[in-house]
DNA sequence: GCCCAGGCGTCCC
DNA sequence: GGGACGCATGGG
């Protein structure tokens, strides 16, 4: 299972059907990683710094990675969401544009980001583009994450650790102003501010497996509506039942479900399976 | 320069 | 409870 590589850890047998890092990175789901010029994939996962690549060596599919076996195992591996078994989706026989946008979306994982993160970038994310998401994103972590380094090859890669509630909540309006939040900077500070006071309870949203439950204690934050609950639920605390339905999913169910679609019946991946569609809507077809 | 973005709060009925 | 409207900012 395990080898080496150039003294990186390889781990073999992960083909591109059940871990795509060009579409997991890339789908909207997370807005940290990028993609360096050889086609590795840095992004900071715990407050660490990783590089994951695809490689084929001697016919066989692994994926190279700075991380070491342990962090493999106790992180990535369940960042990745490789513990899930995504087999279990399944959709029914004529339900022709699902069937197609999980064969598109295929290699697709739901990752496991942190969930404090999770909630700062959805709130972001509203009526907003996703290159203006992750530039914003990326001045918030400059400005008040801490900066961390990996050095590989003897090159040193710098990041940023996403900024704590804390050290949010200690910022005035007109300090964060030059991060370019717009309208949502005081939702940010007030979502800050309910973690810090303990209104909200990240513990407890973590802890609780009440999925409609976990959307009504978030939409009790201003700035939180149903789609960015939906998306924290579903990519922040893994929450795969949840659907959450923005413009370009509201558009897959006008066009394809003449108006209305029945999501619960998806089960419990469906989640997954919106996430395969937004992809494949989105950058695959047409 | 324009258009618009993984929506939401507010107002109004 | 549902439908219009404004909203800050900068990427394309």
């Amino acid at each position: 299972m395990y080898s080496t590589y150039n003294n990186f850890l390889c781990i073999k047998n992960i083909d591109r059907d059940t871990l795509d890092l060009d579409k997991t990175f890339d789908c909207g789901q997370c807005f940290r990683w990028r993609k360096l010029p050889d086609g590795t994939w840095i992004g900071v996962v715990a407050d660490k710094i990783f590089m994951l690549k695809h490689k084929n060596i001697d016919g066989v599919d692994c994926i190279i990675t700075t991380a070491t076996q342990e962090e493999w195992e106790n992180i990535l591996y369940k960042y990745l969401d490789l513990d899930t078994d995504y087999s279990k989706l399944s959709v029914p026989d004529g339900d022709t544009f699902a069937i197609e946008a999980m064969q598109a979306g295929k290699g697709i994982r739901i990752l496991r980001q942190d969930a404090w993160e999770s909630i700062i970038s959805f709130i972001i994310s509203q009526r907003n583009n996703i290159p203006k998401i992750k530039s914003t994103i990326k001045k918030l972590c400059e400005e008040y994450g801490n900066e961390i380094e990996i050095e590989v090859n003897g090159e040193v890669y710098k990041e940023y650790t996403f900024p704590t509630a804390e050290r949010l909540a200690e910022c005035k309006l007109v300090d964060i102003k030059s991060i370019g939040l717009g309208y949502r900077d005081i939702y940010i500070l007030m979502a800050a501010k309910d973690v810090v006071d303990g209104r909200i309870s990240i513990d407890k949203l973590i802890n609780c497996n009440n999925a409609d439950c976990i959307i009504e204690e978030l939409k009790s934050m201003v700035g939180v509506g149903p789609k960015v609950a939906n998306c924290i639920a579903l990519f922040g605390l893994h929450k795969l039942e949840t659907f959450p339905i923005d413009v370009w999913m509201q558009r897959i169910i006008d066009t394809e479900y003449g108006g209305h679609l029945d999501y619960k019946a998806y089960g419990s991946l469906a989640g997954l399976l919106q996430q395969y569609m937004f992809y494949y809507m989105k950058y695959k077809k047409s």
